[in-house]
Parts: structure tokens; sequence; C-alpha cells
DNA sequence: TTCCTTGCAAATCGTTTGCATAATG
DNA sequence: CATTATGCAAACGATTTGCAAGGAA
């Protein structure tokens, strides 16, 4: 099925290429909307899907129950702060090591790898510092 | 808060004990169902959701949309079949060194880790290969 | 008697989908 | 013209929650 162009899509795409923290849906949403009032959020939400379907994006289920995107695609992790829930990026040099250890002691064939880190990041313990 | 027994829970737990797969809330239902027919949807997901905020159970959102739940808490990753959507665990010696070097380059407190990978497992290769 | 837990059903909420219409190639 | 994309609203499905009744300490 060849993609046609729309606005909207690319649209979409090049919000999520400003950002370095990992949006949901409904933050695209809000903001796309901006610049382009009348678009939905079932558009945005079929994009997103289309998307990544197509590997240009990547989604991430961190636990929070939503789902957040990212538009980096290359192999990195993640941490979430338990505190204020900020997704950030998290650069570890041994992740292609591991996925290699990984692939070795597996019989089965290994495609995609994600790592994620979960704790209170370096605001948030300062924020409890100062109140306690 | 204190805990007070109740049978319900206690079977939910062990049934999670027996089970080396990642149940879902509903399979956990099911089954507990034999053995507790009145048992309630409600009771399971709010039993779940008790253990696992208190370290008893895990809670995991392999990014089938669904949480399963893993009686092992210990630190150790997983791998979900793309295929045929079975999660299975995935031993590597590398995580404890890996996390120690993620709070090292890390400037807030990191607590937990979540590793996941995704492909296609043994059996279903099997199945394609044949196939084909 | 206190208060945690249950079953039930309704509510919630993120996400998907059907449909008629609009835009792309 | 054929096909893909859209907006809208309704549907969906997993999970949570309010409530009155039951059970544990």
């Amino acid at each position: 099925m060849a993609m046609k162009y729309s606005r909207q899509r690319q649209l979409i795409y090049n919000f999520l290429m400003t950002r370095k923290d990992h949006p949901t849906a409904d933050v695209v949403y809000q903001n796309v909307r901006q610049e382009f009032p009348n678009i939905s959020l079932g558009t945005v939400y079929r994009n997103l899907t289309l998307l990544a379907d197509r590997g240009e994006i990547q989604r991430l289920q961190v636990g929070d129950g939503v789902d957040h995107f990212d538009g980096d695609t290359s192999r990195h992790c993640h941490f979430v702060c338990t505190d204020c829930g900020n997704v950030t990026d998290l650069q570890m040099d041994c992740l292609d090591d591991m996925f290699t250890m990984a692939q070795r002691s597996f019989d089965g064939r290994i495609e995609k790898q994600m790592t994620c880190f979960y704790g209170v990041c370096g605001e948030c313990l300062d924020k409890h510092t100062v109140k306690s």
C-alpha cells in the first residue's frame, strides 16, 4: 500500500522530530492543532501508527498506560521518572553487545530490543531534598 | 494500610507462582475461577495491582496492549514473540553490570530496569520454514 | 467493632474503526 | 479515475472505581 502525501502527516512527523522528550498522541494532537486546527485526534493516531509501522518513528510503552512516540529510531534506551513522569533518552554503549549476547544464547531470531530504566530524575531528587 | 488475608488473593498469588509464562489478568481470572467460581475480574485486577505495588509480583508491559504478570521478581529480562505473542524469560548475565553503568552516567536515582527483546521464537521460525 | 476485601456493574480512558467526503497521484 | 487520507463520532477493550454487603483481626 503506497503512501500518499498529506499535510497532516507531515506536520505530525515534523513536530515529532523537533522534540527530544517523547510525546503522547494527545500531546502531538494539541500541538499540531495550533498550526492545523481542523486535524482530528483519530488522524493523529492513524498517522502515528502508520509511521511506526513503517519504522520512521518508534512507539514506546514505558508503563504509564499511555503510548509515547519517539522520532529517534536509533538503538537507545530510556529513563522514566516515577515522580514527574518525564521520559528521557539514556545513552548506553553496551547495547550492541547486549544484543549480540542475547542473540547468541537464544534459539529464535531477535529483531528489536527495548530497555527502560525507572527511578527518580535529578530534578525531582532536588525538589525532595529541599522540601525535607 | 495493613493487608488482611483473603482466599481470593491467596489463590491468585499461588497460581502466578506455578506459571513460568506471564499470564494476563484475564488468564489469571479464567484459571482461578475454576477453583473459586464466584471470584470477579475486578477482584483479580485489584489483587494483582496490590501485589505488584507491594513488590511481591511484577507487572509487565511488553507492548501488546495488555498487562502481564510475573511471579518472578528477580532481575531478568523477557522475550516477546511477535508471531505467537508468547512471553518468555531470557537470562542475561550482564544485567547487573548494565544497571551499574547506567547509574554511573545518570544524575538521578535508578531503581528498576526493564529489558524486553522482540523477534520470532524458535518454534515460530520452524513453522514458517516448513510452510515455505 | 473496625476496616479491609469482595462482587457487581457502571465508568473511565486511550486507542481503533466505519463511514461518507476530500485530497493525492 | 483509482486509491489513500480525513474528520467525526461511535465502538472497543483493558483496567479502574463506587457501593453496599461480607469477612478478617
